[in-house]
DNA sequence: CCTCGATCTTGATCGGGGTCAAGGAACGGC
DNA sequence: GCCGTTCCTTGACCCCGATCAAGATCGAGG
């Protein structure tokens, strides 16, 4: 698979930084770029006028994001300082007119971010709050690479945590201080954990009944 | 706006045929074709191993679905009898290719999917299940274009709507019933309801502790 | 018509997670 | 250094919605 990014490089681009907390786009905002992550973290969210925010997606170096046309259907805001690489919608528009595998990857990204979000949003309404945290710890290990035994660093606050997990930050801290005290996970400072026992998924908890942790690993990978 | 329809059918499309409960294609297929639907519902889902299943969309007339490259990331499945029109997709992509307006339909297509679903999962996470059913019902008339005090008809069963509303039927159902006692809505038969005071509200309830019944208009559209 | 199964409704109970409130830890600036 | 702000954690309480269980209603087919 070609890298989108050598793909994308063929339109007009420049790189573009944002501060920890500052707003990259609106929700409603005119569509004008497409953005890559090159360095930090990016989230995309919702939020309601009473204060509620929804976080519907991470985004961490080699993501793709902000493919809409028209209007922006969320906000995005850097979680850490970012560095992006912005492309120019028009640009990129014509280079897909162009280009069987500019329009692929286009849409594939897009795909990408829609298909985790569908699966997202089942997670979060059917999963208890502690699978929920253990479902996302795990994610962000396989995200990033870490092999078992290393920790995890949380480039992310614990109110990002909650808000994309639909929890409080009561529960979530709650939950994490829990989740120490049986064992399986260790904290290394406050924003990296190491997940002491892996649990062998790399997909969703598919049965809530199940523990990994009790089973002979044959009837985990059935 | 030129018409999806019109446009998509330069490419090479026919009609297909599901029966209510039918599968249109399953989590995980590699993607042949996309849709639009002209007569029934389809509900887009995504199926967990343990049953739980969350409707992340339900389309209408007009609305077209299932715009991903490579593997499906949700089924979709028949509401009802429905009629498809399906486009084959090697065809819709060369379109895109010499067409910006046709590759500006189908992102658009797929942004108004994914934007709703975001915001879906922000309403589904905040809301409580009362202000879900309705913002649902609401959402279901203004879809319909149904006017004050005429009926809107649900062509789903009530399971689909709880699993598209991350309830269980036993709360949906009760909160039915709260809501026609409470006269905000009056049951027309078991598929139909007419929502008796209209919310005025186009958009989410923003501030759960404003009962919109009770306060005079002019701050309900502040 | 009557029967059978699926769907929907209603009831009683319980517990997970939200809310409110206060205390602690990290990090910035002066 | 000291402070002030923001973020995080812990505690006590309780409510909303899930669960379990039973009954009602609907629709299809003989």
């Amino acid at each position: 698979m070609p890298e989108i990014a050598s793909i994308l490089d063929a339109a007009k681009h420049w790189t573009a930084h944002y501060r920890r907390g500052h707003l990259i786009y609106g929700e409603g905002d005119l569509t004008t770029g497409i953005y890559r992550v090159d360095k930090g973290c990016v989230r995309l969210q919702v939020d309601s006028a009473d204060g509620d925010r929804q976080i519907v997606a991470f985004l961490f170096p080699g993501d793709v994001f902000g493919m809409s046309v028209d209007l922006r259907t969320s906000s995005a805001e850097a979680v850490s300082d970012v560095d992006l690489t912005r492309y120019s919608l028009p640009s990129v528009l014509e280079l897909a007119t162009r280009s069987t595998s500019v329009l692929l990857q286009v849409m594939r990204a897009a795909d990408t971010v829609y298909g985790e979000l569908a699966h997202h949003t089942e997670q979060i309404t059917h999963l208890p709050a502690t699978e929920r945290v253990l479902w996302f710890l795990d994610r962000l290990a396989g995200r990033e690479g870490v092999q078992p035994g290393e920790p995890v660093r949380l480039p992310m606050s614990r109110r990002d945590v909650s808000d994309y997990l639909g929890l409080t930050p009561e529960t979530l801290s709650r939950i994490m201080r829990q989740l120490q005290d049986d064992g399986h996970l260790s904290a290394v400072g406050r924003k990296s954990f190491t997940l002491r026992r892996p649990t062998f998924r790399v997909g969703p908890v598919d049965d809530p009944q199940l523990d990994p942790l009790s089973l002979p690993s044959e009837q985990l990978c059935a």
